[in-house]
DNA sequence: TAGATTGTTAATCGATTAACAATC
DNA sequence: TAGATTGTTAATCGATTAACAATC
């Protein structure tokens, strides 16, 4: 059996993919070529037809890809043709900005319930969606169905929340605490880090703040 | 002069890098080799000295990188070492969680002013940020120096509202809304796309899924 | 059929890893 | 000095791009 895998750049592309062919069919544009897409996308269109070759031959000689088609097909590869229950564990700004993101259950995430150690927010809810004590938390993955966990708490907290997760049985953890997890192999992180990409951004600026100044140092000797 | 230009993915891996080793100043420690690094971290030790050796030489041979000097050192390179005024583009959960988020000042970023299209909002303030209507951004940017602007607003609203900060001299740009934007080349844009990074997550279980159900039907032959 | 565009192989490019001389 | 570990060159590996035959 041929058991390929797929590049990590490959999968990485395919949610923007997806995103874009999700325009298109807004726009009810029915089919696209590789390089037309490549072209939106600014990638190579060898790039999109080897990355999609990868799963399969989506498209047709001659026409190009069916739009519909493409990003239903891009979706199953991506899980998204299921539906996954999720729970938040965290109520704060972040955790209650995610509960509130109703654009998540489109695609088949839906939230069932939201844990933080406060108890003074214990009994609100979000969009309906309950605040629990984290006491509750074990007794609540005995009894649900729970796919997805968004960690969205202090980094203090974090690891130990993971571990826990892992040890009743939680495959999947989106983690948006600044903080990388040893966990065993079968549970899934895929990690959210804020201040990460905060840092890249200022990186980049100040990259071009320098060239800039470089720049402007070499008119004055010029002169 | 070298032109040398940085590859992309060694910038991915900077802040990383400056994480672990500012866990390792908390915790005391001194000297760190390249080695025991790439233990912690998991990542080859050939890789951190390749990607550290892009910026100069850090270490010393037979003792490998003392911790402070190296964390300010890369500090300096992500451009740690200024202040970035920042302003939030869309006073949602998401919008608020940001300003909330305290610890980004402690890396030099200040959250100045919050904007939102909804007059009920305004008056408002977050830990002391007051939140305006969206009439008054081309004023206050004209009165304030602001570095870079957080966008987490509706796809709908997001490409309008960025080419306005461009033409209003934003250089900045950290995108939360799942849209990309056409932008001058001197506007930074780093994004953060949660829909695709959670997709990432759900091609990763269902890929994990379909694996245990070959293994599953495998056995089921072999009896 | 002629034209267009895919699927796929081959060539190129870039990034990672290995190896080791330099040196603290 | 001997041992450790860097900085850096060379080898390997993987990903991207180019090219084109296959085919709609």
């Amino acid at each position: 059996m041929e058991k390929k895998v797929i590049s990590k750049a490959v999968i990485n592309r395919l949610p923007r993919y997806y995103r874009y062919l999700g325009d298109l069919l807004e726009k009810d544009v029915v089919r696209i070529s590789s390089k037309e897409l490549s072209e939106r996308m600014k990638v190579t269109a060898s790039q999109i037809r080897q990355d999609l070759n990868n799963f399969g031959g989506f498209g047709q000689q001659g026409y190009g890809y069916n739009v519909e088609y493409l990003h239903s097909e891009i979706g199953k590869i991506l899980g998204l043709d299921k539906k996954y229950n999720v729970i938040i564990i965290g109520a704060g700004n972040l955790g209650q900005a995610l509960a509130n993101y109703a654009d998540f259950e489109r695609r088949g995430f839906f939230v069932k319930a939201i844990f933080d150690v406060n108890p003074r927010l214990v009994g609100m809810s979000i969009r309906g969606i309950e605040i629990r004590l984290m006491d509750e938390l074990e007794e609540f993955l005995k009894t649900n169905e729970v796919d997805i966990a968004a960690l969205t708490l202090p980094k203090t907290q974090a690891a130990q929340v993971a571990s826990d997760l892992a040890k009743w049985g939680i495959k999947g953890i989106w983690n948006f605490a600044p903080t990388d997890f040893n966990l065993p192999k079968d549970v899934t992180v895929e990690n959210v880090h804020l201040a990460e990409s905060l840092m890249k951004l200022s990186y980049r600026l100040s990259v071009k703040e320098k060239e800039q100044q470089e720049k402007e140092q070499q008119e004055k000797e010029q002169q």
